[in-house]
DNA sequence: TTTACATTTGTCAAAATTTGACAAGTCAAA
DNA sequence: TTTGACTTGTCAAATTTTGACAAATGTAAA
């Protein structure tokens, strides 16, 4: 499951974008963004705003499918996976009406 | 947010049992122990079953509690934390229905 | 109080995982 | 068949996680 990284290529293509050219802004070569974009590797916390910017696309949009593709990682082969992510959804909602904030 | 530890602590306690039983079953010592139990540290994968055997609890149980814990981890201080646990049950949907198992 | 035992805290090193660079490869268009 | 874009494989550096140990705290009984 890769949703990030066939969000960015395509958004790069769309736009006639070279790897070489987003793979300088984060500061990596071309490999590495091109195992971003096939899931290979994961594009860390940091890079995900710059990946926005540069792809002129909304920076919330990516962090939740760069967010999603994490938390699939986790549970992808627990057969409890999708109990465990409604116990998740408790604890959040829980600290989030905690919080004034 | 620390629903494992929690969890695993009053199983114990429960049971009249010590930090150095429990400890001795996972090969680790009672201060890591402590620390799993009270949040500081993650258990193992590996540890999560044997923890129910020892506590004599429900394998699955626990593991939600410590897939919910990991997943809450990433997702904890992110304003898009609920959308992208959307986002992730979707791709585990997702993949469950491609799979005939 | 002192002793004894359970638990916690803090620190450091070992182990595991992640990240990145590089070399070499494939592929397609010119 | 050369050129440029992208991919694959491998290794080392960096980061994170795990665990051991020493020492501190807490607690209850003697």
């Amino acid at each position: 499951m890769n949703y990030f990284g066939e969000k960015i290529k395509e958004l790069r293509e769309q736009k006639g974008l070279l790897q070489k050219h987003i793979a300088s802004r984060l500061d990596i070569d071309t490999p590495m963004l091109s195992k971003i974009e096939r899931g290979e590797r994961k594009a860390k916390r940091e890079q995900v705003p710059i990946l926005a910017k540069v792809l002129t696309t909304d920076k919330d949009d990516l962090l939740s499918l760069w967010l999603a593709d994490k938390v699939y990682d986790i549970v992808k082969d627990e057969n409890v996976a999708l109990r465990a992510m409604q116990v998740a959804e408790e604890e959040i909602k829980y600290e989030t009406t905690k919080k004034t904030k």
